[in-house]
DNA sequence: TTGTAGGCGTTATCAA
DNA sequence: TTGATAACGCCTACAA
């Protein structure tokens, strides 16, 4: 079945091509409503669909969104067995869906760069999680098209940011705990150098601390992977080593849910020995266990860092800030106890 | 800064855009040895990135592969947050990209066509997974592209097709608690009749009963949901009114967990007072208890499903067979106990 | 070995 | 209100 063209429908009516053209493109105006009217009946008769890519040619729009995730430094596949990740992708495919652009999913590899795929299929925009080396970013910029970042404290004022305000996050969370009588609390947490996001949360955990007076103590402090098994090993080593804590602040719940198991197997009870709080609110959580945990609207960022590019994309971004911060909130559920303020 | 063609590297090195298109194509034995250098040194020179949309136009040929997942009903976004999908989405990436193909990510609304976006971006090939009317088959079968079923029952001879043996899957699962002396073993699973993978797995069920002498008694069957909380209501269902039950194989991983949780709120034990076997042994397992599953390798099958389809693509596909089968195993865990054989 | 020219499907410009 | 025609960037006969 050879495809239809503008120029077959055209024949089949005996206009021009511009015609169809025109009424395609909403310019009805220019024609007469009978061969509107025409035009449209034989659109529907003979089954035309657009070809998009002979579109994207000439109007350089290709209604194509990336959206790049990080992915494993081994088998270069991509991070989306980490919840938060594809919760987001959910959240952002609505939306372009719903905007009439599509979604062009994919990992970059170590070192290599983006702007070859942006360039090759004429992207409109970019939405980009996970943190890369600065040349990525230089190099991206020559791509030349609105671009949003996820979770990144790139300060660049190129792009485009969606976040949160994660220093109060850990904040929060550390406050929550204080409040809740403990004094000796640990953090676990990704690497504090590399990701900016992890540092603020720190930052965040050491201002609440200093602000109740609590002297803070570098041991209470466990960085590593933003994994599973690293918070389960900085679990058992609590429960080893640091008998004195009574809350643990883990910055992503992930971390939350292998510090717990750690603690657990070390013959711990949660939250009746010791106090665990999270960070996400990731959707799985609800097939584990109650995670008290701050809770970022994660599906909600996808959501805005879509609509945000979309905005950009369409030039209504003009009054837009360069950046969204979305709120915070603690979700109180049952691995937090109150302990008798000594 | 204006985009790089052909045409302008050709005019860079006084030769005619054909000679460097035959570079670039790989037609160096056209094109003398000193030119093949001078055009090389040119591209790289003048960093020249070749646009797959003009390509797309006169190779139809797209580079593209478009993926399609179930959606929820209700706010139309990806299910990605049911973690086979994600896992298995990584898996078909990862070959994507190494192979030299973009994946174009979507879910389809009910009752709409994927018709549409086939033509319209010119893709070469699409993977889906979930279950539709038969019309979105129909339909899509006038894209005249290579098409890879996932898990489906779809008969149509026109679909190629990577899934599990579901029936024999269902029989392992049931056929392993018996093994380990149960003999009231209940059914949780998705939807009988809708979907074809239940419905199979559900005959398993029933054969390696009666192969075992078993009575089939249709009340220890639940079929709802796949999701965790029909699991939740199946569990508690069966801890208030199948006392007898001292097993449960549920046809999905979240199921399983559902059925645990009710079963844990009512106060049995697992493994001491009710054994459960699962189905999937999804990545996030490891995150929550160690439950004994059926396995299926997630993100082997993407990566075979994302082989096959560009088999068929790049024309090696003529002697594979329309149906690849992948292997199934028992992960033995610690949610099945060995019972007294009466 | 190289260059010319037509065409992929669409939109946009300019005449008619 | 409509119709030729050029252009988007690339590839490929075919001719030179």
């Amino acid at each position: 079945m050879k495809r239809v063209t503008v120029k077959d429908i055209a024949k089949a009516i005996g206009v021009s091509p511009a015609v169809v053209s025109y009424v395609l493109n909403g310019k009805e105006y220019k024609v007469s409503q009978e061969t509107v009217l025409k035009v449209k009946a034989a659109i529907k008769e003979l089954n035309y669909i657009p070809n998009l890519t002979a579109r994207s040619l000439v109007k350089n729009k290709s209604q194509l969104v990336g959206v790049i995730i990080p992915q494993t430094e081994e088998t270069s596949q991509l991070l989306l067995t980490n919840p938060f990740y594809s919760e987001i992708i959910g959240g952002i495919e609505s939306k372009l869906r719903q905007c009439g652009y599509h979604l062009l999913l994919s990992g970059v590899d170590k070192g290599k760069s983006y702007l070859d795929t942006s360039v090759q299929r004429n992207l409109d925009g970019a939405i980009i999680m996970g943190i890369y080396q600065e040349q990525f970013y230089e190099e991206l910029k020559q791509a030349q098209i609105p671009i949003v970042l996820i979770d990144s404290y790139i300060s660049d004022n190129y792009f485009y940011r969606v976040g949160i305000d994660d220093e109060y996050g850990g904040y929060l969370a550390t406050k929550y705990l204080i409040e809740h009588g403990h004094r000796d609390i640990a953090l676990v947490t990704g690497s504090i150098k590399r990701d900016g996001v992890n540092e603020k949360r720190f930052l965040g955990y050491k201002r609440a601390l200093s602000e109740a007076g609590i002297f803070y103590n570098p041991d209470y402090v466990f960085d590593g992977l933003v994994s599973f098994e690293y918070g389960y090993k900085a679990g058992i080593a609590i429960a080893q080593n640091h008998k004195k804590v009574t809350g643990v602040f883990a910055s992503a719940d992930l971390m939350a849910l292998g510090v717990i198991k750690g603690l657990t197997e070390s013959r711990l009870k949660i939250p009746e020995d010791i106090s665990v709080i999270g960070f996400d609110n990731i959707s799985i959580l609800q097939f584990t266990l109650p995670l008290t945990t701050v809770d970022q609207n994660i599906t909600a960022k996808g959501i805005k860092a879509a609509e945000l590019l979309i905005d950009l994309i369409e030039g209504k971004g003009d009054n837009e800030s360069k950046e969204k911060i979305l709120p915070l909130r603690i979700i109180e559920r049952e691995t937090v106890k109150r302990i008798k303020d000594k």
